[in-house]
DNA sequence: TCCCTACCGTGATG
DNA sequence: GTACATCACGGTAGGGA
């Protein structure tokens, strides 16, 4: 049989001491199939230089090698020698088949350190993805797949196993031109319980939503019941409801917010204790966790996606959002917000309490699934452009999907993959310390007029191309060849894609070629970090460094040509250049920014970021000289932009974020100071007169290590220990809120109170470390005193005296 | 107890 | 364990007077 296919979740699995990946997707008319193909592992044995000759004595004794292992031999079925690139040089190379993946790296070992070889490579690469690289089937990408429909017995009974109505033994897969797009079906799941501690407790109810499914499942019973609600007798005929109804569903992706960490385990934990079975998979099997940081919850034939984890590692530094919880990520992106529950209703709840309650639980499932729906191009774009399956995609870290994309494109310069660096070749790596950065300009405090800011378009990555700067291209003498390299010539290749596909956008607006241009852009920002990161394979601290040098190189120079042509420059900052417009026209900025571009070296480009009408720089606390990294802007839609100041610092209470901000905002539409005196002024009224609510006061600090590994214990800290002596678990990661009250220790953390302790605020502290250290360097620049403003004493001004 | 400073720790910029 | 360096600044902790 013949038919179309889009491969979503990749596995594999033994039979017989060989490897099959068994591919999950849906066919053409949207059924899910199972396609069982084969793979041949193998990896690649490189020859010294002078010993080419050698190759098939060589590859003669490493074909009778085997090793056993587990109750499993693996032989070599083949050799192949082949003329290679191995790190941009040509070699001559074996490429060693083995009957199994798991025991290429117990060959290569054993074929160890030969006087002709130089080394083994791709034994550390996951089957899978070399089993994408080798035979080009690309994830949720159309395929005519040709093959037999597999019997109940076949692969030792592997198609009886799966709660699938097809399984197919393919004998051809092979890619479809004219095909795109593909619907996944998602379903959204969210749990509560009566107990943050995974296991600890009960699962209280469980809510799903996807397309015609909107449920609560729940053992805990009211009299008056919504219609999406479904009682149960106890937790166990819940769980198995649940399962029962994902499994009808029948979903190519089971999505939730912090799931991997919090949702599935939990579910897990108390399946077990119910006796249970969580058979969530195609296989009737529960999740498998595999190890991390955060454990990854997999479940065989649907991907199950952890929703925070993508929006953490890829997505959030797009977002204006001060934290990742689904809340506020929800409302930036979907503009939804979850219902508010009071969890301290918990202990004591009353019929409508369990109805809010179950209609909170709702919610969230339905902004979790409206949360996938709106990222989900961008979910797709990156699996298909890193070439890995959505599983991986939506867990790993930037430096993954560069290291994805070089692994899954060097075929293309015939190169043999580099091993990932030992254990102890990373610490190696770490020891060898920082090298030199970025340039930042410093500032004359004061508020300018008609500004104008230029940027280099993907500084860092225009520069490594430029400059041919990577771990293939370095010569021995430190210098960095003219032979272009790999990495470069890729990274190149993605700045192109990118401009290309964020014309099209421009063009002809679309979810898709959006996140298709966002994923290239991200990919191309990463390349830097990627070469100066010490798990990297391509690891190179003098390609990194260099990096930071030709930058600040070029950023220099472009600030002494500016200069030169008579403006005075306001500030800088690794790649953009701000100076007075003076009393030149825009057409003659954009004319003398094309003639600077005229002289850039390679890809180097200088591109307008905006005019603005006003900007404001101040000076450091307690000094004259100006700070770096704190300015704001105006520009000519009116539209304030602020850096720096303690207004995006989310470590700062309310009230003084949006005092420093509404102060920002009033001197740069006004031009002067004065309006903004009185907004402090007010605030400060407030204050004394204790009108301010605690809800404004709050800090919120995050809690980053464990408690016990505080050298210094800061107010947060102590807030933090406070905490766990009321009961409540504390763990890294999570943001500490508290208040400062009235006491008589020095220290302030002495003094923390949390949000629920009634106590009174200390009026001099807010005064003194809020309210007045952050308008303070803002006012000086005027020549006003805030202390003596806020002292009620006379108002010091320049202007007073001229 | 006050004062000074080094260092710790967080969160920002690009 | 999970891209880089640069920067501002509050607060603690400890020494010296």
């Amino acid at each position: 049989m013949r038919f179309e296919f889009v491969p979503v979740d990749y596995d594999y699995f033994d039979f017989e001491g060989r490897n099959y990946v068994k591919l999950i997707g849906r066919n053409g008319k949207g059924k899910k199939i199972c396609v069982v193909d084969s793979y041949e592992p193998n990896f690649w044995v490189v020859l010294k230089n002078g010993f080419e000759d050698k190759a098939s004595e060589v590859a003669d004794k490493i074909s009778k090698l085997e090793t056993e292992k587990a109750g499993r031999k693996t032989t070599v079925l083949k050799t192949e020698i082949l003329g290679k690139k191995f790190l941009g040089k040509k070699v001559k190379a074996i490429r060693v088949f083995v009957t199994n993946h798991k025991d290429a790296h117990d060959i290569a070992s054993e074929i160890g350190d030969m006087e002709e070889i130089k080394s083994r490579r791709e034994y550390d690469i996951p089957l899978i993805t070399k089993y994408i690289k080798e035979k080009g089937v690309n994830p949720l990408s159309w395929h005519f797949v040709e093959g037999e429909v597999l019997d109940v017995g076949d692969y030792g009974g592997l198609a009886g196993a799966l709660n699938i109505d097809v399984c197919v033994g393919a004998t051809k897969i092979e890619p479809m031109k004219n095909k795109e797009g593909f619907e996944p079906k998602i379903l959204a799941y969210d749990i509560e319980t009566d107990s943050t501690e995974i296991g600890k407790g009960d699962i209280l109810m469980i809510s799903l939503y996807g397309e015609g499914l909107k449920k609560v499942l729940t053992w805990k019973k009211c009299k008056e019941k919504p219609e999406y609600v479904e009682f149960w007798g106890d937790e166990g005929s819940m769980i198995e409801r649940f399962v029962e109804l994902v499994n009808e569903y029948d979903p190519d992706v089971l999505t939730g917010y912090f799931s991997d960490g919090f949702d599935l385990p939990y579910l897990k934990a108390a399946s077990h204790t119910n006796g249970v079975k969580l058979g969530l998979g195609v296989d009737g099997k529960g999740p498998v966790f595999a190890r991390g940081r955060i454990p990854s919850g997999k479940i065989s034939g649907i991907v199950h996606v952890d929703l925070y984890r993508f929006i953490d590692a890829v997505f959030s530094q797009y977002l204006q959002s001060e934290t990742l919880s689904l809340n506020e990520v929800a409302g930036e992106l979907v503009g939804e917000r979850k219902e508010d529950f009071d969890f301290k209703r918990l202990a004591n709840m009353k019929d409508n309490d369990w109805k809010d309650f179950f209609s909170y639980n709702l919610q969230d499932s339905v902004v979790t699934y409206k949360l996938a729906r709106k990222i989900w191009p961008d979910v797709v774009e990156f699996s298909k452009i890193v070439r890995e399956p959505l599983f991986d995609v939506t867990r790993d870290r930037m430096s993954a999907h560069v290291e994805n994309y070089l692994i899954h494109n060097l075929d293309n310069y015939n190169e043999i993959v580099e091993k990932r660096p030992m254990y102890g070749e990373s610490e190696e790596r770490k020891a060898r310390g920082k090298y030199e950065g970025a340039y930042v300009f410093e500032p004359t405090p004061g508020l300018y007029e008609n500004l104008v800011m230029f940027d280099f378009t993907s500084m860092y990555a225009s520069v490594i191309v430029t400059y041919n700067l990577s771990k293939t291209t370095l010569e021995e003498n430190g210098n960095f060849s003219k032979d272009v390299g790999f990495f470069p010539t890729m990274l190149l290749d993605i700045i192109e894609k990118r401009k290309k596909h964020k014309k099209e956008f421009a063009k002809n607006p679309s979810g898709m070629l959006r996140a298709r241009s966002n994923a290239y852009k991200l990919l191309a920002n990463a390349a830097y970090g990627y070469q100066g990161f010490f798990g990297a394979r391509y690891y190179c601290r003098e390609a990194a460094a260099a990096t930071a040098r030709f930058a600040k190189e070029n950023i220099l120079n472009a600030i002494g040509i500016i200069k030169d042509a008579d403006y005075k420059i306001i500030y800088g900052d690794t790649d953009s250049i701000a100076f007075l417009q003076g009393d030149k026209s825009k057409d003659e900025i954009l004319k003398f920014l094309k003639k600077i571009n005229d002289d850039l070296p390679g890809i180097m480009e200088l591109d307008l970021e905006d005019f603005y009408v006003r900007g404001l720089f101040v000076s450091k606390r307690g000094s004259e000289t100006g700070a770096k990294k704190k300015y704001a802007l105006l520009d000519e839609k009116n539209k304030i932009k602020i850096r720096g100041f303690e207004t995006v610092r989310r470590d700062w209470c309310k009230l003084t974020r949006n005092l420093q901000s509404e102060v920002l905002k009033k001197i740069l539409e006004d031009g002067n100071e004065e309006n903004a005196l009185k907004l402090l002024k007010e605030v400060v009224r407030k204050l004394n007169n204790r009108e301010v609510g605690l809800h404004d006061l709050m800090i919120r600090t995050q809690l980053r290590r464990p408690l016990g590994e505080y050298v210094a214990e800061g107010p947060h800290v102590l807030a933090a220990k406070k905490m766990v002596a009321q009961g409540v678990p504390v763990n890294p990661g999570m943001l500490i809120e508290y208040y400062i009250g009235e006491g008589s220790s020095k220290r302030i953390g002495d003094r923390v109170y949390l949000p629920e302790e009634k106590s009174k605020y200390d009026i001099k502290y807010y005064m003194n470390n809020q309210i007045l250290p952050a308008v303070e360097n803002i006012f000086d620049v005027f020549g006003v005193d805030v202390k003596s403003v806020a002292d009620g004493k006379r108002q010091t001004s320049l202007g007073d005296f001229l």
